[in-house]
DNA sequence: GCCAACGTTGGC
DNA sequence: GCCAACGTTGGC
Protein backbone atom coordinates (compact mmCIF):
# COMPACT_ATOMS: atom_id res chain seq x y z
CA UNK A 1 0.00 0.00 0.00
CA UNK A 2 1.26 3.78 -1.11
CA UNK A 3 0.89 6.98 0.96
CA UNK A 4 -0.19 10.39 -1.19
CA UNK A 5 -0.54 13.72 -0.50
CA UNK A 6 -3.57 15.43 -2.37
CA UNK A 7 -4.44 19.33 -2.12
CA UNK A 8 -7.58 21.23 -2.40
CA UNK A 9 -8.57 24.67 -1.76
CA UNK A 10 -11.34 24.34 1.27
CA UNK A 11 -13.11 26.96 -0.42
CA UNK A 12 -13.36 24.77 -3.42
CA UNK A 13 -13.85 21.38 -1.88
CA UNK A 14 -12.88 21.03 1.63
CA UNK A 15 -12.93 17.61 4.01
CA UNK A 16 -15.79 18.64 5.61
CA UNK A 17 -17.41 18.61 1.80
CA UNK A 18 -15.81 14.99 1.54
CA UNK A 19 -17.33 13.93 5.07
CA UNK A 20 -20.63 15.08 4.20
CA UNK A 21 -20.68 13.93 0.31
CA UNK A 22 -22.81 11.03 -0.54
CA UNK A 23 -21.54 7.64 0.47
CA UNK A 24 -18.73 10.35 2.16
CA UNK A 25 -17.01 9.76 -1.71
CA UNK A 26 -16.02 12.03 -4.30
CA UNK A 27 -14.74 11.52 -7.37
CA UNK A 28 -11.44 13.57 -7.70
CA UNK A 29 -11.62 15.23 -10.96
CA UNK A 30 -9.85 18.32 -12.12
CA UNK A 31 -6.54 17.23 -12.54
CA UNK A 32 -4.54 19.10 -14.97
CA UNK A 33 -1.08 18.59 -14.15
CA UNK A 34 0.76 15.61 -16.11
CA UNK A 35 2.90 14.51 -13.43
CA UNK A 36 -0.33 14.49 -10.75
CA UNK A 37 -2.00 12.33 -13.43
CA UNK A 38 0.58 9.98 -14.33
CA UNK A 39 0.48 8.96 -10.57
CA UNK A 40 -2.97 8.56 -10.81
CA UNK A 41 -3.28 6.69 -13.98
CA UNK A 42 -0.21 4.48 -13.01
CA UNK A 43 0.46 4.35 -8.83
CA UNK A 44 -2.43 5.35 -7.15
CA UNK A 45 -4.28 1.75 -5.81
CA UNK A 46 -7.68 0.78 -4.00
CA UNK A 47 -6.48 0.90 -0.45
CA UNK A 48 -3.75 3.51 -0.59
CA UNK A 49 -4.14 6.21 1.75
CA UNK A 50 -4.19 10.15 1.52
CA UNK A 51 -3.59 13.05 3.37
CA UNK A 52 -5.87 15.70 2.80
CA UNK A 53 -4.38 19.02 2.54
CA UNK A 54 -5.89 22.86 2.88
CA UNK A 55 -4.42 24.67 0.52
CA UNK A 56 -4.59 28.68 -0.59
CA UNK A 57 -6.20 29.06 2.93
CA UNK A 58 -5.96 30.59 6.46
CA UNK A 59 -3.74 27.65 7.59
CA UNK A 60 -2.77 25.93 5.23
CA UNK A 61 -1.94 21.99 5.90
CA UNK A 62 -3.01 18.05 6.80
CA UNK A 63 -6.73 18.17 8.03
CA UNK A 64 -7.29 14.75 7.47
CA UNK A 65 -7.15 11.10 5.64
CA UNK A 66 -9.00 9.84 2.85
CA UNK A 67 -8.38 6.87 1.08
CA UNK A 68 -8.49 5.48 -2.93
CA UNK A 69 -11.53 3.53 -3.76
CA UNK A 70 -11.39 3.00 -7.34
CA UNK A 71 -9.00 2.56 -10.31
CA UNK A 72 -8.30 5.54 -12.03
CA UNK A 73 -10.62 6.58 -15.13
CA UNK A 74 -11.06 9.01 -17.58
CA UNK A 75 -12.22 12.57 -15.92
CA UNK A 76 -15.58 13.12 -17.84
CA UNK A 77 -15.33 17.03 -16.91
CA UNK A 78 -12.55 16.83 -19.97
CA UNK A 79 -15.15 16.41 -22.46
CA UNK A 80 -17.94 18.48 -20.97
CA UNK A 81 -17.86 21.96 -22.91
CA UNK A 82 -19.47 22.95 -20.03
CA UNK A 83 -17.02 22.46 -17.54
CA UNK A 84 -13.98 24.50 -16.86
CA UNK A 85 -11.68 21.89 -17.33
CA UNK A 86 -13.04 20.94 -20.55
CA UNK A 87 -10.08 20.15 -22.73
CA UNK A 88 -11.49 20.26 -26.26
CA UNK A 89 -7.96 18.72 -27.18
CA UNK A 90 -9.42 15.50 -25.25
CA UNK A 91 -11.01 12.49 -26.94
CA UNK A 92 -12.95 9.33 -25.84
CA UNK A 93 -10.78 7.58 -27.47
CA UNK A 94 -6.95 8.74 -25.91
CA UNK A 95 -8.69 10.40 -22.75
CA UNK A 96 -5.42 12.89 -21.57
CA UNK A 97 -7.01 13.20 -17.91
CA UNK A 98 -8.26 11.01 -15.03
CA UNK A 99 -10.37 10.55 -12.01
CA UNK A 100 -10.18 8.86 -9.19
CA UNK A 101 -12.80 8.29 -6.12
CA UNK A 102 -12.16 9.05 -3.21
CA UNK A 103 -13.59 8.39 0.29
CA UNK A 104 -13.13 9.85 3.94
CA UNK A 105 -11.46 8.44 6.57
CA UNK A 106 -10.81 10.69 9.18
CA UNK A 107 -10.84 14.37 9.97
CA UNK A 108 -8.12 15.44 12.65
CA UNK A 109 -9.12 17.59 15.33
CA UNK A 110 -6.85 19.87 14.49
CA UNK A 111 -5.14 21.16 11.09
CA UNK A 112 -1.78 19.89 10.89
CA UNK A 113 -0.04 23.39 9.72
CA UNK A 114 2.47 23.66 7.22
CA UNK A 115 4.48 25.54 9.19
CA UNK A 116 4.27 22.74 12.07
CA UNK A 117 5.97 20.91 8.92
CA UNK A 118 8.25 22.62 7.93
CA UNK A 119 10.09 23.15 11.72
CA UNK A 120 10.62 19.56 11.73
CA UNK A 121 13.80 18.51 10.76
CA UNK A 122 12.77 15.32 10.10
CA UNK A 123 10.39 15.95 7.30
CA UNK A 124 12.57 18.90 5.67
CA UNK A 125 13.06 16.34 2.61
CA UNK A 126 9.17 15.85 2.16
CA UNK A 127 7.89 17.26 -1.26
CA UNK A 128 5.13 19.34 0.02
CA UNK A 129 8.03 21.39 1.41
CA UNK A 130 10.68 21.31 -1.00
CA UNK A 131 11.06 24.10 -2.90
CA UNK A 132 8.54 25.02 -5.92
CA UNK A 133 6.40 21.95 -4.21
CA UNK A 134 3.14 22.30 -6.57
CA UNK A 135 2.11 18.89 -7.62
CA UNK A 136 -1.58 18.79 -5.95
CA UNK A 137 -1.34 14.76 -6.19
CA UNK A 138 2.40 13.66 -4.63
CA UNK A 139 3.65 10.35 -3.12
CA UNK A 140 4.50 10.57 0.91
CA UNK A 141 6.80 8.05 2.22
CA UNK A 142 5.57 5.39 5.24
CA UNK A 143 7.85 7.10 7.06
CA UNK A 144 6.65 10.64 6.33
CA UNK A 145 3.24 9.37 6.88
CA UNK A 146 3.98 8.34 10.34
CA UNK A 147 6.28 11.39 11.14
CA UNK A 148 3.18 14.08 10.21
CA UNK A 149 0.46 11.57 11.99
CA UNK A 150 3.20 11.96 15.38
CA UNK A 151 2.06 15.97 14.75
CA UNK A 152 -1.75 15.35 15.86
CA UNK A 153 -2.62 16.72 18.78
C1' DG B 1 -2.46 41.38 -3.75
C1' DC B 2 2.44 40.18 -4.45
C1' DC B 3 5.62 37.35 -6.45
C1' DA B 4 8.73 33.22 -6.80
C1' DA B 5 8.68 28.96 -8.89
C1' DC B 6 7.22 26.05 -12.10
C1' DG B 7 4.58 24.26 -16.30
C1' DT B 8 2.85 24.95 -20.96
C1' DT B 9 2.59 26.96 -25.45
C1' DG B 10 4.07 28.11 -29.82
C1' DG B 11 7.11 30.60 -33.11
C1' DC B 12 11.33 29.87 -35.15
C1' DG C 1 14.74 21.43 -29.89
C1' DC C 2 15.28 26.14 -27.98
C1' DC C 3 13.39 29.62 -25.39
C1' DA C 4 10.49 33.78 -24.63
C1' DA C 5 6.03 34.70 -23.25
C1' DC C 6 2.39 33.57 -20.74
C1' DG C 7 -0.49 31.10 -17.22
C1' DT C 8 -0.95 28.85 -12.72
C1' DT C 9 0.03 27.66 -8.03
C1' DG C 10 0.09 28.79 -3.47
C1' DG C 11 2.52 30.71 0.62
C1' DC C 12 2.96 34.94 2.65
Amino acid sequence: MNYWLMKSEPDEYSIDDLRTAPNQTEMWHGIRNYQARNFIRDDLRIGDLIFYYHSSCKVPGVVGIAEVTSEAFPDPTQFNPESPFYDPKSTTETPRWMSIDIRFVEKFEDVIPLTLIKSKPHLANMYLVSKGSRLSVQPVTAEEWQAVLMLKR
